[in-house]
Formats: C-alpha cells, sequence, structure tokens
DNA sequence: AATCTTCTTTAGAATAATTATAAACAACGA
DNA sequence: TCGTTGTTTATAATTATTCTAAAGAAGATT
C-alpha cells in the first residue's frame, strides 16, 4: 500500500506543493501494484472513475510534465497521435500493439545487452530503448 | 539517377496516377543518394524549393500515407510533435539528437542481432527498432 | 489565527498537426 | 473527344497540447 506521505515526498522533490489535486493524480499514478502505461486523455478519465474528484486537464498536463522532468515517469517513443507514458522508470523496452493500441513492457533480460557500435562524437548515450511491434 | 519512370512505376504500384504533384514529392523524396529524414512540414517546403512548383499540404500527406503503406516509406517512432518520415526502408536503426532534433541513421550491423526472450501468444513479431537518445 | 506572498487551479482561448470536405480539374479508357 | 473516375486544392473541422489570466489555496510571518 503506497501511502500519502510518499506521494508529498514525490510532489516535493518535483518543486511542486502537494495539494488536492496532485494528490489525486499520484493515487492514479502510483497506488499500484503494477506498471502503468498511459495517455493523457487516460489519465484524466481514470481521476475521474477513481478519487470521484475532477481535475482539470491543465494540472494533468502540468503534473506529468513536472514528474518526467524529475525522472518519476518516462515517456515511451512510439509514433501514435496522443503521447504515452510510463510510470516504470526503469530501463525496459516495449512492445507495442498496433492493433489494440496497446503497450507491453519487456524486461531488459528479456533482450539481452545492445551494444550500439557507432558512436557521434560530442555526443553521448542517454537512453536506448527498443519497441517491438506485433501483429497478428 | 534516378528516373520519371522509375517514380511513375512507385506510384501505379501505389495504386495512385502519376500526376505532375506526385512526381514532384517523389523527386524530393526519392531522388537522393542518402537517407532522407523529414516531416511532412520539411517536404512540403523542400517541393517549393526544389521544384519551384507548389503542392497542398492534403496532397503530401495523402501520399506520404500512400507510400507509407505500400512500404516506400517508413514512419520513425519517435515522441515529438511531429511525425518523423524515413526514405531508408531496409531494418535500421536510429540515433536521435534530443537538442537538435535530428535523426541519424544505425546500420543493423552496427547493433548486433536483438533477441527477444519474450512472445505474446498469438502475436507475432512485426518489427524490432532501436532508438538511442543522444545528449551532449 | 490573521495576513501576506507566492504558487496553483481552472475554464477557456490559442496553437499546431493532422484529417475531412466538396468543388474545380486532370488522367485514362472507350 | 467524351465520359468516368481519381486528384488537387483551399478551407473547414478535429484533436492534442500549451497558454493565459483571474480566482483560490498553501506556506511563511507575525
Amino acid at each position: 500500500m503506497t501511502s500519502k506521505q510518499e506521494f508529498i515526498e514525490k510532489l516535493r522533490n518535483s518543486s511542486l506543493r502537494p495539494t488536492k489535486q496532485r494528490i489525486n493524480i499520484c493515487e492514479v499514478l502510483f497506488n499500484r501494484d503494477k506498471t502503468f502505461h498511459f495517455t493523457i486523455n487516460d489519465l484524466f478519465n481514470l481521476i475521474k472513475d477513481k478519487t470521484g474528484e475532477k481535475v482539470s486537464l491543465a494540472t494533468v498536463y502540468n503534473t506529468v510534465d513536472a514528474f518526467l522532468k524529475k525522472g518519476y515517469l518516462k515517456e515511451i517513443p512510439i509514433n501514435s497521435n496522443q503521447t504515452y507514458f510510463d510510470t516504470n522508470v526503469t530501463d525496459h523496452h516495449h512492445f507495442f500493439d498496433v492493433k489494440e493500441e496497446k503497450l507491453i513492457d519487456i524486461k531488459n533480460e528479456d533482450v539481452g545487452p545492445i551494444e550500439i557500435q557507432k558512436s557521434i562524437p560530442g555526443k553521448k548515450i542517454k537512453s536506448v530503448e527498443v519497441l517491438v511491434k506485433l501483429e497478428d
């Protein structure tokens, strides 16, 4: 069980005051067993459903952005009309079921080490992400 | 030198009549030595510059979509406000220079084989793409 | 607790990419 | 050439995201 204190800590770490709205957002994002893949719209709707309180879209966008910058959320590189996020911020990869528009985590171990045998002068590698598209 | 005949063939294969506008689009897309990474907006502007003729945005979108479906172009999975495409339709991967918003090809050999040790019942793998984000 | 300052929320407007529409036009086959 | 069908285009519509500014809430100070 994730406690309200942890949410408040996460918020403070992200330079955000712990408000009712933001705690509701945390409740939906972080009070879970499994990793959570979502779009802003998913999140927006789930907040209403789970907490019974409405949080404005702008607040949802702002809070997600702050968590992203702080590293409490990850953006998933994928081409879609909407941006997908992930509560799993460890190194890992994804299946994307194109037909059902659904993401599935792939553990790092299930992909094995990826050695990039090419480098760009003056640049260093920030992340390596594998996207595996699925079809029927 | 890529010939107009090849463009016409590509268009016919994509169930598109070879019109002046579409041939201009092909000229910009396929008359090149190296791979070409672009957004619709890039392409739209280059057509004006290179051919001196304007093609409407709608036509650019429609033609790119048809080539995508036919496999003459690839969409690059990346999170950006705009969608990126690639004229290199062979299996390969990408660097993305986050700061400069620029894509660089990585040959398949420079990444090595990627073995996905996980499978989803009823689904098969359509593609495996690696995105390497670069920072300074 | 009262007050002040600063941050936050919110609805709605603004922006930007993409898709849809429907009228004028061009390619193709007879 | 003519008729059919596909195409182009400007513009409107849609959708995700960002911006704005006014009202409200949190935190610090007394």
